[in-house]
DNA sequence: GTTCTAGAAC
DNA sequence: GTTCTAGAAC
């Protein structure tokens, strides 16, 4: 809560009475959020009379119905007292009946959001007994999931004048001590408070799970764009709403392209109409590009450009979600700024050459060879005014470092003598051109953000944004990583074919590259190299790999798939020439799943890779789904066969034959997620709550996983 | 990968 | 007080 938060004291002249209105505030808040704690502390230490219409107790102690509450509101405020509405209030639907109370009773109806991680949520719902909603135990967690889904946060177009937004325990604390302090005559200013706060230690994935619209956003519905107050913070009002969107990391679903001023610097566009002309386009196009961003970006803080525009968006109340400008490099928009822009747009030449300076060459420059030859695909030239969008390969560091899936290159009118197809002065046919250069830049953003729907769907569920090709810079990422690591002398490994190894992993000479495994991490590696003298666990020899069963199980039926060729540590040393054998392991992990299937028929069966292993030597995973076992200990083992840090079997040899390598989630963000019910995906405090509530959950598995085969089951009607 | 354990969280 | 997590050591 910011400063502003103060109490307006009406003037009192002798008539104190007349200023005294009730006043109806509307808690929102799952259960487990302190509603009921809210109502407690404020009734405790206010002046103002007020009654909590809470309906876990409205009957006689006992849950009762909304009529109900709003029987006693009613009376309570015909006797000019004040409410508190304790009920969940979590949509719009369920508050509409409370605010209606403003009209009959001219009186002002606040909300109070108790927007708490869910995670505090739920722990607080499972550890209290005798609760008046009588919500405890392991149903807490699938309640306040179920609920929290359907959160709808409120907005002063439903009625209310005042929103106080609580995050955290201190905001609730404020607003506790805000209304507290609320005497019978005071009034608190109106519209909305408590604005996110950029370092609210939520779990990103929480935050994701509450599908949380934005401050800006609720300001935006009802009143013009914020403008920021200082010079000085001109661009971070922006910043910061891009930074938490994107969260910094990839797991933002928002299609957003980034674009630079067409024209404006090189081709010499005068900036007052280049301005007019972004900000009218941008408004035929943003209702167009589904949830999709745009924001122009620009290097300089000082941008005159970015800030015609933004005066001139604000004037025509453009939605400041949809389309804001950035400062910023816009080849290094996720890793230098925290905006994470799937798609970016260049100003590019008409023979679509890199090089020349400016966006162009450091375009060309951040994506690689592969634009050019990506491009070069497409186009062999560019008209003015056109637009052409090339699909950036994945290979391109722009893309693993960046996220960017598309570079759309533009070109814009030339009013600079000194380049080809200079327009002289002729400003009637450079602002259509123009135009028509931006509208077909959206365009094809529009058609991108069409299709990425499409086909975004098929990933993990909770929706995160794919997270693809990340692959190439983390396995440099992690090679520097390890390169600490203690060196295992061969000599200490009694199994191991001396000095083969270096040369194999990689062929590359300089050996400590591959020397990245602990000790402890080669047993795997030494049952693959000599089976016969693990007899332990191991179930089958083969050939190609050795089958054995995981010596710290994770799920009632878990096995291990290892492949025997040397050299093939891990998944991130896989290409094509080693389909043939993770088709062997595949097939072999599906043999043994049927296998137990036979015995018995509950199982559920997934195969699957670790992005990251911890032990050497490629390995399947066939893991019942179960999950039911004393050694699944900590966040680390849930996530690495529930996130998309485990990578199924299918989709790994799909991608291998496809795209020439798979996908690697090895990010460490994967292991810190959230604990989610791998069927409903209901989240839970932690590893005890969570296995607690695995045991017993009967929902489907998430469609995803159905797809595909990338899960086994018993087949009833297998010819 | 696990075990151990300090200290945070409850 | 107990439970749970997370980092270091192996």
């Amino acid at each position: 809560m910011e400063v502003d938060d103060e109490i307006i004291k009406p003037k009192v002249d002798g008539e104190e009475k007349d200023n005294r209105k009730p006043l109806v505030v509307i808690l929102v808040g799952a259960p487990g959020s302190g509603k009921s704690t809210f109502c407690d502390h404020v009734m405790r230490v206010s002046t103002r009379p007020w009654v909590r219409v809470c309906q876990d107790t409205i009957g006689n102690g006992k849950a009762g119905t909304k009529a109900q509450c709003l029987a006693i509101s009613s009376t309570s405020l015909k006797d000019g007292k004040s409410i508190l509405i304790d009920r969940c209030n979590l949509d719009k639907e369920q508050r509409a009946d409370f605010i209606k109370l403003k009209e009959s009773y001219q009186v002002d109806v606040h909300a109070v959001v108790l927007d708490l991680p869910a995670k505090l949520c739920i722990s607080r719902c499972v550890n209290r007994t005798g609760h008046e909603g009588n919500l405890q135990g392991g149903k807490a967690a699938a309640v306040v999931n179920r609920m929290l889904q359907k959160k709808e946060l409120p907005k002063l177009s439903e009625g209310f004048t005042r929103i106080t937004f609580c995050q955290n325990e201190n905001d609730v604390q404020e607003a506790i001590n805000t209304y507290g302090a609320l005497s019978s005559s005071d009034v608190l200013p109106s519209g909305i408070f408590g604005e996110k706060k950029k370092d609210t230690k939520v779990q990103l994935g929480i935050m994701k799970f509450l599908k949380r619209v934005d401050a800006p956003t609720k300001v935006a519905s009802d009143k013009t764009i914020p403008e920021p107050s200082n010079e000085t913070t001109k661009e971070s009002h922006h910043v910061n709403e891009c930074q938490e969107q994107s969260g910094t990391n990839t797991l933002d679903t928002v299609p957003t392209l980034a674009f630079p001023s067409i024209s404006t610097a090189d081709f010499q566009f005068n900036i007052e109409k280049a301005s007019e002309i972004i900000v009218e386009t941008v408004e035929e196009f943003v209702n167009k590009i589904g949830n999709g961003r745009l924001v122009l970006v620009d290097l300089s803080h000082g941008s005159k450009i970015l800030s015609l525009v933004k005066s001139k968006a604000a004037k025509k109340n453009i939605d400041p979600t949809k389309f804001f400008t950035f400062v910023g490099d816009i080849t290094k928009l996720r890793s230098g700024g925290g905006l994470h822009c799937n798609v970016i747009a260049n100003a590019a030449n008409w023979r679509l050459k890199p090089g020349g300076g400016g966006v162009n060459a450091a375009i060309f420059d951040a994506a690689g060879q592969d634009l050019d030859t990506a491009t070069k695909k497409r186009a062999g030239s560019l008209a003015p005014g056109k637009a052409i969008a090339v699909p950036l390969p994945s290979t391109s560091p722009l893309f693993s470092k960046e996220g960017v899936t598309h570079v759309i290159h533009v070109l814009g009118p030339n009013m600079n003598p000194k380049r080809p197809n200079c327009l002289k002065d002729d400003y009637n046919t450079g602002c259509k051109v123009l135009r028509e250069a931006y509208s077909s830049l959206f365009e094809n953003f529009a058609s991108i953000v069409r299709t990425q729907v499409k086909s975004s769907d098929h990933e993990f569920s909770n929706g995160d944004q794919k997270v693809r090709r990340e692959d190439g810079a983390h396995v440099n990422e992690k090679n520097k990583k390890f390169k600490g690591f203690i060196e295992v002398p061969e000599s200490n490994n009694p199994y191991s074919v001396d000095g083969k190894q270096d040369a194999t992993s990689s062929g590359k000479t300089g050996g400590s590259v591959n020397k990245d495994w602990g000790s402890w991490a080669q047993a795997l590696h030494k049952i693959a190299m000599h089976p016969e003298k693990h007899q332990n666990g191991v179930i089958e020899i083969l050939d190609d790999v050795v089958v054995l069963n995981d010596v710290y199980p994770k799920a009632q039926k878990h096995l291990l798939v290892v492949a025997r060729a040397e050299g093939l540590d891990r998944l991130a040393d896989v290409t094509q020439e080693h389909l043939p054998i993770l088709r062997t392991m595949h097939d072999v992990g599906v043999k043994w799943a049927r296998t137990f299937l036979e015995e018995n028929q509950s199982l559920v069966f997934r195969l699957g890779y670790h992005s990251a292993p911890s032990m050497r030597q490629l390995h399947l995973h066939v893991i019942s789904q179960d999950f039911d076992s004393k050694h699944l200990k900590n966040k680390k083992h849930w996530n690495s066969f529930n996130s998309p840090f485990f990578r199924d079997s299918v989709d790994v040899i799909q991608e291998i034959s496809e795209e020439g390598k798979p996908t690697i989630n090895d990010d460490e963000k994967f292991m810190s997620m959230e604990l989610r019910c791998n069927r409903c995906k209901s989240a839970h405090p932690n590893i005890p709550k969570l296995k607690s509530h695995i045991t017993i959950c009967k929902s489907p598995f998430p469609a995803n996983l159905l797809e595909n085969e990338r899960l086994l089951k018993k087949v009833d009607n297998a010819c």
